[in-house]
DNA sequence: AGCGTCGTCTGAGCAATGCTTAGATTGTGT
DNA sequence: ACACAATCTAAGCATTGCTCAGACGACGCT
């Protein structure tokens, strides 16, 4: 009777990889990760990581999948709560940001250029493109008569200001000077003009 | 009589190397940069670099401080030539989104992690700072009576927009459904809802 | 039950990288 | 002329990504 710990074969090393993963980047960021302290975290050879991933952007890729799913649903629970459509949005605002600042490595790995490769956009591109029909959805609400192609496009400037401002603010190059100078507020306002438009 | 090459002395490693370090960049993008194949470039020892940049870390940054300096003096030309306000809205925005477009892999490094961690914004934040003001200063010429918050407010989501599109749609993870789904046009028509408001 | 197959894991190994150190070489200022 | 400081070399250490031959074990088939 084995004591499920330390049998030869660990059984579910890929979840445990990814989770390990996961923790890291939360912790320490992308940069921090390595393919062998995860093998090691997960007491295991330095090799076996890749039977279950072709290589380490392969990982990154996976685990930025999962980033945007988990987004999409974040903006999913915020605007099924069906108020007034102006509140939606506000709430939808609101969302994304307490998600991007939640776990800010974690956002930050989502656009890095690992990810952006052609190669890891065939695994990434998809759910990113659900996070982009959850705004759309959201708009449409707001705006029932608009056409599906002015949608996307208030959708795409919705989602590009949210993101330009979370990249600029609070993980990319003005995070020292202006911190918290754009609230929640100012991004909110803004995105209405933009939906609205 | 030494023919300049092969001195023990390079003389001008340090701008050798960043030099070497940009087209390495702009041709195979941040992940294929290293510190030795630099050294190799420019014919010196693996050890030497070391003399002239803390880590590979401060390199980057230094990378990327030359690159929001280009960046502003892209912005600056384009709406120097006093035309009509809104009219210079839109020259910036053509300036931005041209330069962002023609060296995609140099526009990424400026918002890669190792640039936005603390110790590297020492050296890249002030030349951040010099864009939004640039920015800024354009939004004052078109609206002379708005007060400096409000302007950088404006200044700020407008520049926000214009990296979230860029960072979604050239280097980000839409690139491949919908690259130019939103061109120049749709990006200045927005950014003019922003700035006008 | 016995057997073979296939997916999983090991362990050794290779090339490359970031960074450090001791020492050689050269230019500079007094 | 001489000491000093800056620059460069060469060797080396620890770590990483990735590969490969082979050990191991779960599972299905006869």
């Amino acid at each position: 009777m084995p004591t499920k710990e330390q049998n030869y074969h660990h059984g579910a090393l890929r979840s445990a990889l990814l989770e390990a993963a996961l923790a890291t980047v939360e912790r320490d960021g992308v940069e921090a990760l390595s393919f062998r302290q995860l093998a090691r975290i997960a007491n295991v050879s330095p090799g076996a990581p890749y039977h279950h991933f072709r290589d380490k952007n392969e990982l990154l890729a996976m685990l930025a999948r999962r980033g945007f799913e988990a987004l999409e649903t974040e903006l999913e629970r915020a605007c099924s709560a069906g108020s007034d459509p102006v509140n939606c949005i506000h709430q939808l605002v609101e969302a994304y940001l307490r998600f991007a600042r939640s776990s800010p490595k974690l956002y930050a790995l989502l656009f890095i250029p690992e990810v952006t490769r052609p190669e890891s956009l065939d695994v990434v591109e998809p759910q990113a493109m659900a996070c982009l029909r959850r705004l759309q959805a959201a708009l449409a609400v707001m705006d029932p008569v608009a056409e599906p192609p002015v949608l996307r496009e208030r959708a795409l400037t919705l989602w590009g200001l949210l993101h330009g401002l979370v990249s600029l603010l609070d993980i990319g190059p003005l995070t020292r000077s202006l911190s918290s100078v754009v609230d929640t507020e100012l991004a909110a306002r803004s995105a209405m003009k933009l939906a609205l438009a």
